[in-house]
DNA sequence: CTTTCGCCCTGAGTGC
DNA sequence: TGCACTCAGGGCGAAA
């Protein structure tokens, strides 16, 4: 499941491998794949090739590689299954494929990089970069259109930790679907949110408005801590569902806490893990550590 | 304005 | 063996 780490993690790794690398073609086998590009398949293709590919950024789950000469970005997001995988151009193609980019790299020579999504809830697009609305400098790298209203994550330098921890507490909902809204906090899905909400002995239908600014500062940094945490383990594989950009799994399944260990003991206090349904979503906690209000 | 809901999608798993 | 059904969930537009 790509959430923040997830996605941190094929973004380095298409650092350095296909910076300036030059788009020969694209093949789109799936058209639902662009849902989120505004035009047909074939200006996607016009627009892409022959364009080089910049330095990749993320912000939450998106992630974007500018293109040389002209102000757009190839937009990506992995959904639910999503994979971006670099392959030998000749490699056999992978189930599920939607969308191939053939590249001449600069340090690698022709290679593939494939958009693999069995559920295709996952996207690639063309957007048009604009400022962020939440600039803080010039400098301040440009962002697709698409993205303006995604919050920063917790890992970004410039995350205001005290606007984040007021907008928090302002919040009428309870602090689960906060920490899953991506314009409060981005880069939190549901396995993240599972794991800091046991790391801080919250339940998640606890009143965001309930949470005093000492539990809050807590929560932050408990989510920063199990970012990190993944980020080094290459972060969370499910059935091989998520993969980085060499087709490896990342082992933090085996750090989990809560998330899908229903009917197992809660490593701090020894009683069952329970799973409830919540949001359309599967909920993990011990009931035991992790009391309403 | 804020918050919640339903839809998009596939394949593995389950029950009969 | 086959078929109907359930489940997993991120983001977005619509409804409340």
């Amino acid at each position: 499941m790509p959430e923040l780490p997830e996605v941190e993690v094929v973004r380095v790794g298409l650092d350095g491998a296909v910076v300036g690398a030059a788009v020969s073609a694209v093949d789109v086998l799936d058209e639902r794949s662009l849902r989120r590009f505004d035009g047909p398949a074939e200006e996607f293709i016009e627009q892409l090739t022959g364009r080089r590919l910049g330095h990749p950024h993320r912000r939450g789950k998106f992630l974007w590689l500018p293109l040389d000469d002209v102000p757009l970005a190839l937009v990506g997001h992995l959904g639910m299954s999503g994979q971006l995988l670099l392959r030998r151009i000749d490699d056999p193609l992978p189930r599920h494929l939607r969308v191939s980019l053939h590249l001449d790299t600069v340090s690698r020579g022709a290679m593939r990089l494939d958009f693999v999504d069995q559920r295709v809830f996952g996207s690639l697009a063309l957007d048009e970069l604009v400022p962020a609305s939440d600039a803080r400098e010039r400098s301040d790298p440009l962002i697709p259109r698409a993205v303006v209203h995604i919050a920063r994550d917790p890992l970004d330098p410039l995350f205001d930790d005290d606007a984040f921890v007021a907008a928090l507490r302002r919040k009428r909902t309870g602090i689960k679907r906060a920490l899953l809204d991506q314009t409060l906090v981005s880069g939190v899905g549901n396995i993240y949110a599972d794991e800091a909400l046991w790391a801080v002995k919250l339940h998640y239908d606890r009143p965001a408005e309930s949470l005093s600014r000492t539990t809050a500062n807590e929560l932050l940094a408990v989510l920063r801590a199990v970012f990190a945490k993944a980020l080094v383990e290459g972060g969370t594989s499910f059935d091989d569902q998520y993969l980085n950009v060499n087709g490896q799994a990342g082992s933090f399944v085996h750090s989990l806490n809560a998330y899908g260990r229903q009917g197992e003991p809660c490593p701090r206090c020894g009683g069952p893990i329970v799973r409830e349904s919540f949001m359309n979503r599967g909920s993990h906690f011990c009931p035991r550590c992790q009391r309403p209000i």
